[in-house]
DNA sequence: TGTACATCAGTGAACGCGCGTTCACTGATGTAC
DNA sequence: TGTACATCAGTGAACGCGCGTTCACTGATGTAC
């Protein structure tokens, strides 16, 4: 499918790799989803992408700069994924959200070695601008989201919606990194995350006056 | 005060160390504090002790060993401070019940490295079955919170006490994480981490039909 | 279309370093009598 | 109270290993003319 570029010459690889950049990427995230956020190396990245351990200096300044890059691909995707659970608030504002937290759950569970990179590998949030941008376009997602639903809310003792997003958030993030994750730090539970998110989310909510007139509990 | 069992002799070190367990503990702390738990290892844990690098084989099999045993200890001390801010529900159940939240933010932020150890170092839950009942033995505390604080909603559609105990522990959980940690993976927040987690129980607990004649929000 | 050349993305050998782990050992402590 | 001995908790030297990083290099690619 891809390696187009390379391809076509035979079994014999290239001298230049083509993508080694992105090759690298995956092997970080295969090292991290094998042994944790710790247990991976430059050399072993290296190693796993079939390049000599000095190849990979030409694309990222050490380590850490590997990991923060891996970071802020987890948070597009994720960003992606929450943008098309959100899906403009559609049909209802309200499915709408609890679809929204069954996402981050999902990511959490699906993309665990994306999510270490991100919450736990001890990159700093704004390591880098971008990185930065990522976990901030993010969180737009759901701060958007917050907004139209707070605006569904009888107004009176309404907290903003950034504190809204903030409550989902932790909510849904707590959750996912006790019992939710796809590693084996995660605690067992006597029911299925996304059931433990979605009662909690109905309680948080009722506690803000919903569901006027929308689904029953 | 201590060091009684060696001290006297003069200024030279005694051939037995006398507490190396603890100090090797001590000086993994100190090192997670540093830079993190991945930045940790035995050898240098030896060192900070004062002590050959063979020497800590004799109280634990390998790095992961201490690991789990500095995450065990940060149960136990979680164990005590969220008993302590609990303090049997009084005066009443609700008070108690922001209090317990705030000492688990408390925590988190305080003891950074225990807390890391504990949830972030990839140790696993029931690696041990000290560490399994250390963890058991905190979330005992919160569930017997919830379920005196149970008793006083209303019955009709309240959710399990366990439930409500998973309810908090994540939401704590995940505040703490996102934004009450004592290191640099913290993320700024226009607010106090414990302002968020207090006005999030408060939905959630009006959720539920609280305060019925308690505190006014 | 062909040639010369700059640039780019790799190689592979080399280095110093610290780690994990082992081993035979030794000094200190506790206990039996 | 003193002696002999077992046990315990450390030493320190040694090892093989893989990592991070550098270096001069070289093959492939792109571009100017």
């Amino acid at each position: 499918m891809s390696w187009s570029k390379d391809g076509g010459r035979d079994g014999s690889r290239a001298y230049h790799h083509g993508n080694l950049k992105e090759a690298l990427v995956r092997a970080a995230l295969e090292l991290i989803a094998e042994k944790g956020p710790a247990g991976f190396t430059f050399a072993e990245a290296a190693r796993w992408a079939g390049v000599s351990p000095a190849a990979p200096y030409r694309h990222f300044r050490d380590r850490d700069e590997l990991l923060a890059d891996v970071a802020r691909r987890g948070f597009d995707i994720l960003a992606g994924q929450l943008a098309a659970a959100w899906s403009g608030g559609r049909p209802e504002p309200f499915s709408a959200f609890e679809r929204l937290g069954k996402a981050y759950l999902a990511f959490a569970r699906a993309e665990t070695a994306y999510y270490s990179a991100m919450f736990e590998a001890g990159v700093p949030p704004d390591g880098s601008p971008e990185l930065r941008e990522a976990g901030e376009q993010t969180f737009a997602i759901l701060r958007e989201a917050a907004e139209t639903l707070a605006a569904t809310l009888p107004p009176a003792g309404r907290p903003p919606a950034a504190m809204m997003a903030l409550h989902i958030w932790s909510l849904s993030h707590g959750i996912a990194s006790l019992f939710g994750r796809g590693d084996r730090a995660r605690r067992k539970l006597p029911m299925a995350p996304e059931d433990l998110l979605e009662a909690g989310l109905l309680v948080y909510l009722r506690g803000l006056g919903l569901p006027p007139g929308g689904a029953a509990g």
